[in-house]
DNA sequence: CATAAACAGGACCGAGTGGGTCCTGTTGAA
DNA sequence: TTCAACAGGACCCACTCGGTCCTGTTTATG
């Protein structure tokens, strides 16, 4: 399985979507018509990004979000950790206050930390701009854009 | 968040424990025991170990199951494999039938392919028997083994 | 041959959590 | 002064996963 959750995805795509209007301020509702993702749902998602300080925002009429920086300096990893909190598969590796109940028998104790690593680091050597699709450079707009459906990314990491 | 179904985690569990039985073919409630997991749940994830061709199982009194192969030869992604499916982020990518409502204007459309990539990479390159603690060779019990708490891995990509 | 132990493979139910919406401030340009 | 837009909560519904159970089928053992 191991999905990545769709608000992590929608951060991909609005990041990605704001990326093309340059340095520009843009509205979430802009946003969330361009590309398909729910206005509150893009709203929510823009506030985890700025909170983060992948965007930064312009309060006020005439207010919007840019990025902070380049797509290229945007790792994968950093958009999930801004939404989805700290990359690791297990909860035994961070805190894991409360302790295990198996904590004596269990044999991995601490041993999903090597793969923590990898996928963490995996997530970090790839940025936004890896992301972006070339051949639909810049702005693109199908003929209509109102099917049935799902969301953009669905975000399964496993589908099963 | 990321996380890993628990499921995924108790196999794991499960199959290092089986490690440390050396060939003898080992039941699932002696084993529900010696890793703490309630024994339908030892059950259900050797019955996918099973299908996966991760474990053998002798039917019958006096069955039971063992290692189809050594653990230095069973990756981690295997086993997450096995018990949750295709190791992918997004739907968009497998299948993904029903199509995407955001199809066209879906900025990164078939663009997570990089990153599952990776992670199946990562996930491929460590086996189990780097999941064995050294430090704890062979069965390790400790002084007692009955603290409340969580179960082995918890099994929580994120935590946040 | 009878019995019981153990796997096979479903169906099933409840809880937890994430997705999505809404509401009330606060900011700042026009 | 007004209104557009962000800030930052609270809130609810639906879905999925974890866990249990039940009914076969297989096969040692007495």
């Amino acid at each position: 399985m191991l999905r990545l959750s769709k608000l992590a995805d929608y951060a991909v795509v609005v990041l990605v979507r704001l990326s093309h209007h340059g340095g520009e301020v843009t509205t979430s509702p802009t946003l969330a018509q361009a590309t398909g993702v729910p206005e509150p749902t893009v709203a929510k998602v823009l506030k985890a990004l700025c909170a983060a300080g992948l965007v930064a925002s312009q309060r006020g009429a005439r207010g919007g979000y840019r990025l902070a920086r380049p797509l290229h300096a945007i790792p994968v990893a950093a958009v999930i950790v801004a939404i989805d909190g700290p990359i690791s598969l297990t909860a035994c590796v961070d805190g894991a206050t409360g302790g295990c109940e198996a904590q004596e028998t269990c044999p991995v104790r601490g041993r999903w930390d090597p793969v923590n690593e990898a996928i963490r680091a995996a997530l970090t050597r790839i940025t936004l701009d890896q992301m972006d699709l070339p051949s639909c450079g810049g702005v693109r707009d199908f003929d209509k854009a109102d099917r049935p459906g799902m969301m953009p990314g669905a975000a399964i990491l496993a589908a099963e």
